[in-house]
DNA sequence: TGTACATCAGTGAACGCGCGTTCACTGATGTAC
DNA sequence: TGTACATCAGTGAACGCGCGTTCACTGATGTAC
């Protein structure tokens, strides 16, 4: 400690000094009002002000801890994808690896229920994108993971080089080829999409209110339908019904 | 002309007094410059300032034909929904009757190039709910259109009566049983909703970026996505990937 | 352990802006006879 | 065809509101020696 010029920080970076810790909740209570104001408005309306508020503080106070209401909303969308990939692969990673259907119905199943438990996250994630506002690079990882699950699931089916034609093959960009690994051949991702298009979908027509007066049960309704999308994950068993007919 | 006191209105109803012209395509004009701003700030800043600005008029004249901003909201997703369906029932139709995966190839690709065409629009229908704003009962005819045409083109592969579990079945409403028609049993119902969401989903990823980096040739992409989704609306072909294996 | 200085968190006022909606009004168009 | 009255379209000012962001400031916390 009593050591030479090289400045060692006495603490601060490990256990935290008291202004690091009271800056990482306070940053956290704003995330969490933004959180909530977001349910209540939708993220167009997001107010920094409101969240100031809410907190009981200055909305210039705010200003220290995200530099522009977009950095606020960068971070909801960030907490969003992570706590959904998060149930959704601790869902999958507690079936068997052996039991590809249980997993693909335990994925959808979490999916669903975050969105349901969320709906507000679920559209900043999935809705409509925020008119002028593009998201940073960052999102990019975080929002990737629960389509990759869907990926490696189909890839666990071993290759199975049903044909798929030759423009379609070419329309897989070089990033998914190599993020699916070379497990996966050309059906595998196409079947993947499917999967991941298929329970986007079926997600989307239930929370955004496009099933009203249409279905009665919502749960019995997507567990059938999440069982019928499951043959297009599991390769070995079903996808014929799935290769060309043209 | 001359007849008793039997008030015949003159002219005024059909062929249309002055007024009423101008009124309808003022009217008109006061969509397209709300729907041309909706495609710059989206549904949530959606003002009347900003139409009435465009027009060149004061804001307050344009309360003359919307009472208040939800109407011309309303406006805008009536006629999207109508626009869109129109397009899709005009593809779908132009298809031979017997040729059911041309009709199902033909009325996908009609949904989508008019999503691409008009993102915002799309947004506004199959996108985040505009928060604070409920849709009256006249928007469902119309939004109705486009599933009912999925679903009949499944129903049009006759019964097939393919087993569905008893749950699944109660799950389907009284409404959208009778949407369905005598012709679609539980199952056609089931591989219709199907259809009609692996259509939005796909629509949706597309669109709604979630797919950047990973397509490269999106038109070859949900070529093939489309002809591998077929067979589900195709009954006497291929459901058997999609019946049950539990 | 104590002192001097630097950094940071939070305040409150202010700037400049746009919004939805109302209201009393003027002038044009339509209607009845 | 002409006149008197009723309806309608459009105006411009105003009300009351909330927004994002900046800025000079005060007081607390952290750092170096």
């Amino acid at each position: 400690m009593s050591n030479p010029p090289v400045p060692t920080p006495p603490v601060p970076n490990a256990s935290a000094t008291a202004r690091a810790v009271a800056r990482r909740e306070l940053t956290g209570a704003i995330v969490d009002a933004a959180r909530r104001q977001l349910a209540e408005v939708g993220p167009a309306a997001l107010s920094v002000r409101a969240v100031s508020r809410e907190l009981g503080m200055a909305s210039s106070a705010v200003y220290r801890y995200f530099a522009t209401r977009d950095e606020l909303l960068t971070a909801l969308i960030l907490i969003g994808y992570e706590e959904l990939a998060d149930v959704v692969e601790a869902a999958e990673a507690a079936v068997p690896r052996t039991d590809r259907t249980g997993r693909w119905l335990a994925l959808t199943g979490a999916f669903r229920n975050w969105a349901r438990e969320h709906p507000h996250d679920y559209a900043l994630l999935y809705g409509s994108p925020v008119p002028g506002y593009a998201a940073p690079s960052d999102t990019i990882e975080p929002a990737v993971r629960v389509a990759r699950l869907v990926l490696e699931l189909v890839a666990d089916g071993g290759p199975v080089h049903d044909r798929v034609p030759e423009p379609a093959a070419r329309a897989i960009g070089a990033n998914l080829r190599e993020f699916a690994g070379a497990r996966a051949d050309d059906d595998a991702v196409y079947r993947g999409l499917a999967a991941w298009g298929g329970l986007l979908g079926a997600v989307t027509l239930e929370l955004f209110g496009h099933l009203h007066n249409a279905v009665e049960d919502y749960d019995a309704w997507f567990a059938e339908s999440m069982r019928r999308l499951a043959p297009v994950t599991v390769s070995g068993s079903a996808p014929q019904a799935l290769r060309s007919q043209a």
